[in-house]
DNA sequence: CTGAAAGCGCTTACAG
DNA sequence: CTGAAAGCGCTTACAG
């Protein structure tokens, strides 16, 4: 559908007066080129308007130079300001080094729609946005040998290349943060039990409520979904049977806006359930400020983390030297 | 980069002991070929697990089979429910119909991420999430003669293929709205005066304005960047100039979030103020629950507008009918 | 109903 | 330093 009959290289290399073989070197910076002749191959481009055709050159080289974006099926996911930031520093980054980034979402299968993009070598490396337990995409993946990089980290296989920010460290910092704030009697509100990221929050929350010797039982416990109704219905739930909670932890922003809500709507008539008290630890929140709440949050830079994870798939397209496991910072504030 | 050494089209051929012209064409779905041949061959096509190559079809169609989403160098943009609603339903869309999305974003210029996919034929025909005045993307792909769909609306020119939602109407029904609800003075706080939407809204609330014969001066319209720092900035000066203020217009998301916050911060104090009396009418706000204030909101199913956009993309690049403008209806609640 | 051949626009060993 | 030729994996007129 591009209406100017496109210019090839066959029409450089005549208006040259050289073969393709010497436009096509000069096109890739090939060393040994004669000045007289690049500089003439290089005006007949511009006269031209030349510019290399991706699709043949992809043909050529069997290398798409696009990266694959894989996108959970999950509606919950997008409302994350993790995939905004992710995804935009991703593209920026593809871009700056010369590729483009390809979408893989059909909105109901992951897996598939990654396959789709494998198999008609639409792409030459992928990123994944997120990391669940025994994860059929990656299974796929590995088997098919196909490069590519978790944004997360992968709790059944030690040799996949990833980008993560210590979850476990910063829920236990957290954690202690509310602690040494006075908190008594702290609850957790994680999204999904099989995605990682929860586990690995949920595992540094317990380890601090141990190693402080707090409560600890499972009315204080709620895993459901990254959804703001679970945020609402799991401090409900929590609340019930804890009308005593002095501090929270919240794995996830929707989730948080859940609870937030929550708190708003219950604490305006109900001075005495001194819900505003509540010391409040969460993750990711874009807007912390609340005139009326204590809250706690770790930022984690998601541009960082997908600016690392397409450079680093880049690299290992390129044959570059890569660690298995990059490790970005976060901050509690 | 793919390891399996890829099964080709010859290699089925061979198997199935026919040409490969025969195999191509059971493959896009030719009339003319025998069902013993076709069912041999889809035989094969498993049994070797062969995937057609989307780059080889690419370069023999001169199609790629791609949409290129082009997304806007501002950051505000990204902070947009728009944005990420609407990417959703166009890579869902393409997907569905055979097609995947590609991201034109550079990070600084909109119209050279563009041009790039274009030049290097890796993208069949262009989404543009965001309609301006005098936009030199617009301005390229016209000249080119490159296949596009606006969402939004030029209003450069007629003939652009776009999907908009009536801002005009919808910006004057709110503002009716707040008449109706007793408001005398009715403040204006708009993105960037070089944006469609900014201009169509604001013409819609004018004419409210007018119809009703209610105040209007300048100390009562705000338009600078989509941006939460502006929303702070711009309610507050406002309300410097008219603290008898009872109602206001809003008209996107991430300014209405810094409306609000200036609202809770100084609300808190100044009873006197009675800044929780200001009705407000707002645009594509994901969550307008407030336990003080009295928010009415245009709901736009940008889900929509990203689906209607990518079929139209698709129908146009397919050669099949389409309107020049479509549009899309909202919801004022 | 099917095949041989040319072509899509590049790249790259090979030879000089 | 440069060119002729084969090849990347498909499609599609043309001929039968």
């Amino acid at each position: 559908m591009t209406n100017k009959k496109n210019v090839t290289i066959q029409m450089v290399a005549d208006r040259a007066g050289v073969s393709k073989s010497t436009v096509s070197r000069v096109i890739s910076d090939y060393p040994d080129i004669s000045d007289k002749t690049k500089k003439k191959v290089y005006q007949v481009m511009r006269d031209l308007n030349y510019y290399p055709s991706a699709i043949a050159r992809s043909l050529a080289n069997k290398k798409s130079k696009n990266v694959g974006l894989v996108l959970p099926a999950d509606d919950d996911f997008f409302e994350n300001p993790f995939f905004r930031d992710s995804l935009r520093a991703i593209a920026k980054t593809a871009s700056s080094r010369g590729y483009d980034t390809l979408i893989a979402y059909n909105g109901d299968n992951e897996t598939l729609s990654v396959e789709r993009l494998v198999k008609a070598n639409k792409v030459d490396g992928v990123i994944m946005m997120r990391s669940i337990i025994s994860d059929p995409t990656i299974e796929y993946l590995r088997e098919r040998k196909f490069p590519f990089v978790l944004i997360g980290k992968s709790l059944d296989y030690k040799d996949v290349y990833s980008v993560d920010t210590n979850n476990f460290e910063a829920a236990k910092k957290i954690t202690e943060k509310l602690v040494k704030k006075g908190c008594k009697k702290i609850a957790f509100i994680g999204g999904n039990k099989e995605s990682v990221v929860t586990i690995d929050r949920f595992n540094g929350y317990l380890e601090c409520i141990k190693d402080n010797n707090l409560i600890f039982d499972d009315t204080l416990i709620q895993k459901n979904e990254f959804r703001k109704c679970d945020g609402y219905l799991s401090i409900k739930r929590i609340l019930e049977k804890n009308p005593d909670l002095d501090g929270l932890v919240v794995t996830d922003a929707i989730i948080f806006s859940g609870v937030l809500e929550y708190i708003e709507k219950m604490g305006k008539g109900n001075k005495n359930l001194n819900l505003f008290n509540i010391v409040i630890g969460t993750f990711g929140t874009d807007n912390t400020y609340n005139s009326k709440l204590n809250i706690v949050n770790v930022d984690v830079d998601y541009m960082e983390l997908g600016r690392a994870s397409c450079d680093k798939i880049i690299n290992i397209l390129e044959g570059k030297e890569v660690n298995e496991i990059d490790i970005i910072d976060y901050i509690l504030k």
